[in-house]
DNA sequence: ATGAGTGCAAATGCTTTGCATCCTG
DNA sequence: CAGGATGCAAAGCATTTGCACTCAT
């Protein structure tokens, strides 16, 4: 994943700086989602200067880029994601964990039947609305706060 | 819509202020999923002393009563939906619009493979994630930003 | 009359910006 | 060695909070 991401910085033009390096690395092998606030918070050791401002210039660089993905599905602070296989979101309505969830085995099969029901549904709500993505998110608690729900309620 | 949600507020135990009611009138029957700035710029010329925490107080209680529904689906402000119908959403990736989207008919029959399918999928990335909700979310262009990108380009 | 609800202003949290400086390509 | 990238601090929004006052029930 680190290495796709550094080959994908190059092709794409952006220089490799050392924050930009630590970056990619702290991000290429999460998969908990972090904001900006924790990928700094964990680089700060190693590069003590690093800020906000670089971390989000290189997020969105690295966005725009398609190397990974912003996502904003909980309120308060955006998360990245750097898994750019199409897969869908589990998103904890307490503490606002993302989870990344594999396609089903029937939806990664050609479109077919499905996609053109979609499409339907789309037109009659927003005509003229351009899709460029399709994700389903799945909104509840974790396992971590179903358990301390569980705890409370007895 | 309107008589639903202020029967709803009388049954959630909450006292029906003007301020309450002109939210509720003003939301009732939008479409345009508005935020809480909107809404407050609409109201203030009728009731010049409403404030932000009135405006989040309230849009808090109705969803806590399951009257509406508070949007987090791009970044910025949350936006408020009154219609409790299970259904999806397109979000514009430029100015943040969201449009509502119906559901297929296919979708409206019981749950049957695809929740079983659905449920697998979630225990496979998130084991022990309690799903209360599921919507499809479609991401792209409304139309009115593809025109102005279409005119852009040119 | 009483406590839920309101309004104001200040505080908080996330993100962006301006600009001087630095360093990659 | 030029222009992209960084770092700092200040500014900008969205949202929340504290508290005295008001009013719906």
């Amino acid at each position: 994943m680190v290495q796709r991401m550094l080959g994908g910085v190059r092709a794409a033009g952006l220089r490799l700086t050392p924050q930009r390096l630590a970056i990619v690395r702290a991000l290429a092998d999460d998969t908990s989602h972090p904001t900006a606030q924790e990928l700094l918070d964990r680089l700060r050791p190693a590069l003590p200067t690093m800020s906000f401002a670089t971390v989000y210039n290189t997020l969105f660089a690295l966005s725009a880029a398609g190397l990974c993905s912003s996502l904003s599905l909980s309120p308060g602070s955006s998360r990245f994601d750097p898994n750019m296989e199409p897969h869908h979101h589990a998103v904890c309505d307490r503490c606002g964990a993302v989870s990344d969830i594999p396609l089903a085995a029937a939806e990664r099969g050609g479109p077919s039947r499905e996609a053109a029901r979609l499409r339907r549904s789309v037109g009659a709500g927003a005509p003229g609305f351009e899709v460029r993505a399709v994700e389903r998110v799945f909104r509840g608690l974790c396992a971590r706060c179903a358990a301390r729900d569980r705890r409370a309620r007895t």
